[in-house]
DNA sequence: TCGTCCCTCCTAAGTTCCTAGGATGGCGAA
DNA sequence: TTCGCCATCCTAGGAACTTAGGAGGGACGA
């Protein structure tokens, strides 16, 4: 090894002082892959694990892979059948490609996905998961020819990936935020937003709070349209999306 | 200052290793707190700001500040008005207690709040936001009589926090995944399950599907069973924490 | 082959929600 | 003090959801 292990901490913490100034999307995007490169990885992907009916580009938070790569990916639905993607069921710690190849049990069209990778340069890759209390899993990957996967630069690595992650998701709310213009929900609208969201009828959130059923009703009306929402099922997404309430 | 650069480096990424092997709650805490301590900070508390209806106790990761001091806090409902968790709705990067009660324009009564917190043994502390795409805020604040609040420690600090938050996300992930026995959904629950979360009818689903109306409300009824939940409001809200849909 | 799970479809009464109004008093800012 | 926002309450028809059943066909593993 080439490098001293002061050399990964001294880097990374150097990255992390830099990153912090950023707030701009692309600028922090730039420096990831930046940072990236030192280690020998010329490619990152960092993605969500989509839902059924959501679609794979929408939850993309940061890529520089191939377009062909990506829509080969997309195409045939690889993130349902990737044993990369899957490992993230098992294990909430970091892992390699490599790791993954290694097992016993993969099918052979398992082995294929990996494989594949190969044809777009990236030979081996890393996997920092990356988990939030409301229980969605994404991830944050880098790729290359032969890339830095020593311990030491594995720990590194997770630092840069959980932080690349924060960082982006700053920008990425703070666009959001900007993009939508949102008016804010009173504290009574969002007191009863809440108890709509754990499933209360208008009638149980009346008696709880002490007040009349048609109080109630109106409150979420009001926030219903404040939250540009047709059906208060998608008033309480939006609430959740936007921070008034909590899940 | 006595410690140079490297040492804040070094240390952190050795924290973040030894973190990384550890699964068990109780140790991740007892290991944060130990880094913090070097810095010296006393103290930590980490908590999701709370919604309305939604207790400050129901929303603590990890906090060793004492008893006393956290129920008067809750008591008289400081998270509302202490001015050191408001800035987390204007800033989204890292500051010092310090930093807030600088600022002109508060009010007496905001650094009252900010002053009890001496009377408790923390003359000083540090906040480092965290986001989530999903919109909600937390935060990690280590706190203590004199810590150290040099550049190069709040860059480590960040490093911490948002790493230990993370660690303690994935630890208390684990733990609900193991108390929470929950029937999975089929892929066709999840998926109409996702458009019952952007508001559609059981009808207007139907018609996207092409499948009739009494089966998506037959799915729902699946769901909403699988998921505990007696209205469809709640069920997609434990939907998206569970992880079988995202937002 | 058998059992199990998934997806599909059906009924029908009862409950809750949605819509689009209007109206009052309180409270704080200009 | 006036203006605006907030919380409260009201009506009433029509739309959507809830509940508790049953039932057939297909896929897949034991």
């Amino acid at each position: 090894m080439s490098f001293t292990g002061d050399e990964y901490s001294k880097r990374t913490l150097d990255f992390v002082q830099r990153l912090q100034g950023l707030t701009d999307y692309e600028q922090i995007c730039a420096l990831i892959m930046k940072e990236l490169d030192w280690f020998g990885f010329s490619c990152v992907t960092s993605f969500s694990i989509p839902g059924p009916g959501c679609h794979l580009k929408d939850s993309i938070w940061l890529n520089n892979r191939p377009a062909e790569y990506v829509e080969r990916y997309e195409e045939k639905n690889y993130v349902i059948h990737d044993p990369v993607v899957k490992e993230l069921r098992r294990t909430m710690t970091p892992y390699s490609w490599g790791d993954v190849r290694e097992r016993r049990d993969l099918k052979k069209s398992e082995r294929t996905i990996i494989d594949e990778g190969r044809e777009f340069g990236a030979h081996d890759g890393f996997i920092i998961p990356i988990v939030s209390l409301s229980g969605s899993m994404a991830l944050f990957s880098p790729c290359g020819r032969d890339p830095d996967l020593s311990p030491r630069a594995r720990a590194a690595l997770e630092i840069i990936g959980i932080y690349s992650h924060h960082a982006l998701t700053r920008a990425l709310i703070r666009r959001q935020r900007e993009e939508v213009v949102h008016t804010p929900l009173t504290p009574r609208e969002r007191e009863i937003m809440q108890w709509v969201a754990v499933g209360k009828t208008d009638e149980e959130i009346a008696d709880i709070l002490s007040i009349s059923t048609t109080t109630v009703t109106s409150h979420v009306e009001n926030a219903k349209q404040k939250l540009d929402a047709f059906r208060r099922t998608y008033a309480v997404v939006q609430a959740i999306r936007l921070g008034e309430i909590s899940l």
